[in-house]
DNA sequence: ATATACATGTCGAGG
DNA sequence: CCTCGACGTGTATAT
């Protein structure tokens, strides 16, 4: 990786146009191609490149262009405060706990949470329009799609059961199907259309439930 | 701007939690509190934390904690390859050229390269369920309501417009109303809703929408 | 390679 | 403050 450390200007092309005037920036140039350039505040590079990139420079004017979608940034750099390349070890990859995936399974182990006697026969089954979160059965034998987020749910993940319903009630041999999203939260808007709709709401306790499958987990341990 | 190269293993707590094993990485820490970690390759930061926060260091281990949600990234530096601070000077702001909204106004004047005929009554009319990008009448004075996006629609943009649809039609007044997404590229999903919908596809070459507006503006400048 | 959905998404506009 | 949709979204995963 070089950390090049400079006062200079930068303008990309491509999605959008950019313009950025004269300042001091820190850019990194990575293994894999990526450029990143960080001002001196915010979270967020003001301007980059994924990988993989072609990158020349010649007399103090950098250009990285991706020739997979034609983009390009042009550094003009006009003083250079520091300027070194280093090999950095890093086979490590970040685990993330707490993901919607994992939210899945653990509500496959804890499906009373959504409601008693509800059985989830598959994760993820997918349909032409997209793949259903949780496929089950309620105690009736009734098919219920559930639709899980992580987060607030807003009306988009209730039109997108709705769409899983509208598809599975194609099937003659479904004469009923009931819709779920299940989430720690839902927007007016949910609410609105869920109502307009059919679509069932049900709040979970994401935390508790990561917490009740950590307690059993230590159980069985 | 602090700029420490180092060997360090990372955990970040928070909205989720995840665990990152040792390897070497850039660790920015921005003069408005933010931090910024990135490992080898990647556009994106492998850890970071938006300003403001509170940092600490004691023994090795610096505590980065975010006091108004209660995140924390703790980092145990295991070796330190490179550790400077340097005053960043940067007053420019980065302009921008050339978003969706760019995209409404050559729609507006070129409402032909959507359909023949076509008249844009009004952009981003709001309506109880959201904006609609472009309110037109047809050449019969059938209602169009137009989804507008600058890249690849997926299914999500088709029921967008498909609840804007029904929106309108709960207006008495409203008899027909067609729904159009508009779009350079369509994925599969977006076409199979679309079908079953009833939503109508058009797809748009924003690149010659582009030259066409800049061929007139040049005509009349 | 393409298509799809997640994300500590982040960000900004409008009510 | 909340809600919502765009983003140069980037990134991983499954087909």
């Amino acid at each position: 990786m070089r950390i090049l450390v400079c006062r200079c200007s930068i303008g990309y092309a491509g999605r959008l146009t950019t313009r950025l005037a004269s300042g001091d920036r820190v850019l990194l140039f990575k293994d894999d191609g990526a450029v990143c350039i960080h001002a001196r505040a915010g979270a967020k590079p003001i301007n980059y490149m994924p990988g993989p990139t072609v990158v020349r420079e010649e007399d103090g004017v950098i250009r990285v262009t991706r020739p997979s979608s034609g983009e390009s940034l042009t550094i003009l750099v006009e003083a250079v405060y520091d300027d070194r390349s280093m090999e950095l070890e890093d086979e490590a990859r970040l685990e993330r706990e707490g993901r919607e995936l994992q939210l899945h399974e653990r509500l496959v182990r804890q499906p009373d949470v959504i409601e008693l006697g509800l059985v989830v026969v598959e994760r993820e089954r997918r349909t032409d329009v997209g793949p259903v979160d949780l496929w089950c059965r309620d105690a009736d034998g009734c098919l219920v799609l559930v639709e899980v987020k992580r987060i607030q749910a807003v009306a988009a993940a209730v039109e997108q059961v709705e769409r899983y319903r509208e598809q599975a009630l194609r099937d003659p041999s479904c004469d009923t199907v009931r819709a779920i999203v299940a989430a720690p939260d839902f927007a007016p808007q949910a609410r609105a259309l869920a109502e307009a709709r059919g679509v069932e709401l049900v709040r979970i306790d994401v935390q508790a439930l990561f917490e009740l499958a950590d307690a059993e987990l230590t159980l069985f341990s």
